[in-house]
DNA sequence: ACCTGAACACCGTTCAAGT
DNA sequence: ACCTGAACACCGTTCAAGT
């Protein structure tokens, strides 16, 4: 396994295991087996190297919204499946949801992590853009709408993991409310 | 004024200039006057300071929320208008959005902040509840609506203040995501 | 009660040097 | 081309000491 390789595993285990702030350049070389400064020979800074991890998640939700789409269903309900395992995701790798989408130093970056989004929100637009076919979503433009379900999902998410919603007091799930969503949508 | 209202205020203005990380306790004391550590006299720790600033704001918020509930128009223009304040305080400061509503190291504190948060989100609720009332928005429990409204405003703004949401390709702006929403909500 | 300077244990990053 | 140890300039935090 090359060394690039083991320093991205390195750093997102990290970074599941103590969030963002865990992974430094010293915990990441020394999970990888070399030095603390290693990195920079493949990367070209820690915020680089989190960027890489970052890329490794948008591809692989790339994968499963495309997945998704080849579910033997309706399409309103391959979106929700989708939309079930982006949540089951969030929930389950929290600092990786925050990183793809909510860390303001990742943003800025551009080129290959730029693609990956865009492929990523690419796939989510096309099963979007079947429900709309199939008169299940509003006609017109697709890119608002799957523009507005990941950016309500991705806030609910947030909102969940970072603890400021709490089932307590009323809210129940994520998914409850992406489906409170997708109902006013679809018109009940 | 106080030695721990300049600590806040200094936090809160490197906060809009350089983001967190710019909130070093050196640059609070030097930009307050003070030293390198005084700010321990009067916070726990660097978390506790922009939680304080955090709170600030929450506050500042429950008032914008309740005064959009004196707007002499009806109900749904009501929320509307008071949702355009909360997006135009997000695109103004950007970091403060996300200390308030996105920063995990934030997010664990307890006691004031958490009180702030549920007065600010009650506050919030009111608006959903009036619009429940004179059938703009659908009846039952307010707190899931409430709830998917924020969240979804807030996962708006972050995309966009994360440069992850584009007017190329179609978004147009939040407010115009925001009316999506609550046109779907108030069925059209 | 509030503040300070010095120190400690961390960081990211750079650099000269090695293979 | 890839890696290392040592060093630099930062951090948050603690502590002994001052008023």
């Amino acid at each position: 396994m090359k060394t690039s390789e083991r320093l991205v595993d390195a750093a997102a285990a990290l970074l599941d295991a103590g969030g963002e702030p865990a992974v430094t350049l010293r915990a990441v070389g020394k999970a990888a087996g070399v030095s603390q400064n290693a990195a920079y020979r493949h990367f070209e800074d820690r915020s680089a190297l989190l960027a890489a991890v970052a890329i490794q998640n948008a591809r692989a939700l790339t994968r499963v919204f495309a997945e998704a789409r080849q579910i033997d269903a309706l399409p309103l309900e391959r979106l929700r499946r989708a939309l079930e395992v982006f949540v089951e995701f969030g929930q389950t790798y929290p600092a990786r949801h925050h990183l793809l989408f909510s860390d303001p130093g990742i943003a800025a970056q551009d080129g290959e992590l730029r693609e990956a989004a865009t492929a990523s929100f690419a796939a989510f637009t096309a099963l979007v853009e079947d429900c709309q076919r199939s008169g299940n979503l509003p006609s017109g433009p697709p890119t608002p709408i799957a523009g507005l379900i990941m950016a309500t999902t991705h806030g609910l998410l947030d909102f969940q993991n970072g603890g400021r919603l709490r089932v307590e007091k009323g809210f129940t799930s994520v998914m409850a409310s992406v489906d409170l969503l997708l109902g006013a949508l679809s018109g009940r």
